[in-house]
DNA sequence: CCCTGTCCATACGCCTCCGTATGGAGGATT
DNA sequence: AATCCTCCATACGGAGGCGTATGGACAGGG
């Protein structure tokens, strides 16, 4: 989170993008505004409509941002390990602990935020996309567990409701979401009953 | 949904409150502004100030009005069946289908809205007590299945955050959740994966 | 030394929403 | 019939956001 404070010499359409990601983080899609982002960002409107057209084109810019590098996240989880059960293992319990603590710009926040505005036109196609990838994956580690094709999707897209819940609930009411030593045995727990495969 | 056609005599708060949960649900709390209401409701801001003092008080009326109504639904759909194992599967059955299909008014429309603003002063603490409702009535039939009381409410949380996902998978890409017969047969596995009790 | 291109500040008009003020229509009351 | 009370329409000022239109600062090349 570099931003805000010190002077710098000239501002990029990056530094426009990263704040604007980081207000979408943190107070959703109607926080992406230009002139409140311009006095965070310490400039004017002058400097925005410089380096972009439009607020929309800011909005999309955000949007590429994230989904590149939330794929980029994902597949950083997924190299190593051979195993395909502790991999799912560690995939489930990586995203469940990130998601909780920091309420502001945690790891899952784009997510909600952009949930909350799930019908705007440039949102729908990039929330689609992403999430699709994801189930996707999801279903693949069912799969070559044993789960036949149908229920691996099942499975997928139960453990993927689960994260999203998880991710709401750690957002909106963390007091009634376990911490601590409790959040992760409450994390193995939860695992254990998504993983199970009874035949 | 008896609104915006029709002359009526005189509107009450109640017609006011009731515009207000509807926006609520399809457009955010952002979606809660007099003005749009009142065009809405084919009349003009007048009205509102006169049955209101306040956005606000709109706002906390609406609130407590979801909160009281779904309250009564919860009970509604707990009442009758005594053994616990079937309430349990009927209630999961129930909630997880209701949040499908209309993605506008929907069953859990509101409960999206209202984590999408989850910090504000008048939703978080609604959210938090019904949020807690939930769980604790989710987590007395796990305890009633035989769990110990730590496992049932992980069970709660799980099987409510599954609950949260499903709702936010529905409303904002419903083309990847099952429909038709599938969503049945879905929603059959995934209660079933919730409710496993291995010992 | 001037000139050109980059980057930004300031000022403007427009729109939408909030909340207030004020007046008026129409039934109820006496 | 005159008056009062309920409910609403209209008009206003203010705040905040978008996008545009300029002009200026500052660097580098000629």
């Amino acid at each position: 989170m570099d931003m805000a404070i010190g002077k710098r010499e000239s501002l990029t359409a990056n530094d426009w993008t990263a704040a604007a990601l980081d207000a979408l983080a943190r107070g959703g899609l109607g926080a992406v505004a230009v002139e409140p982002l311009a006095k965070s960002l310490g400039t004017t409107k002058g400097s925005f409509y410089w380096h972009f057209t439009d607020r929309n084109a800011l909005i999309a810019a955000a949007l590429e941002r994230w989904e590149q590098r939330d794929t980029d996240r994902v597949i950083a989880a997924v190299d190593q390990t051979p195993d395909v059960a502790t991999r799912l293992r560690k995939l489930l319990r990586l995203v469940f602990t990130a998601v909780v603590g920091d309420p502001g710009a945690g790891a899952g926040s784009v997510e909600l935020a952009l949930q909350a505005t799930a019908t705007h036109p440039l949102v729908a196609p990039t929330l689609a996309r992403v999430t699709e990838r994801r189930l996707a994956y999801l279903t693949s580690l069912f799969t070559e567990l044993g789960l036949s094709q149908a229920r691996a999707r099942d499975r997928g897209l139960l453990a993927y409701a689960a994260f999203l819940g998880h991710a709401q609930l750690a957002h909106s009411t963390p007091q009634l979401v376990p911490a601590g030593r409790a959040l992760s045995s409450h994390i193995d727990r939860l695992i254990e009953t998504l993983t199970a495969i009874e035949d």
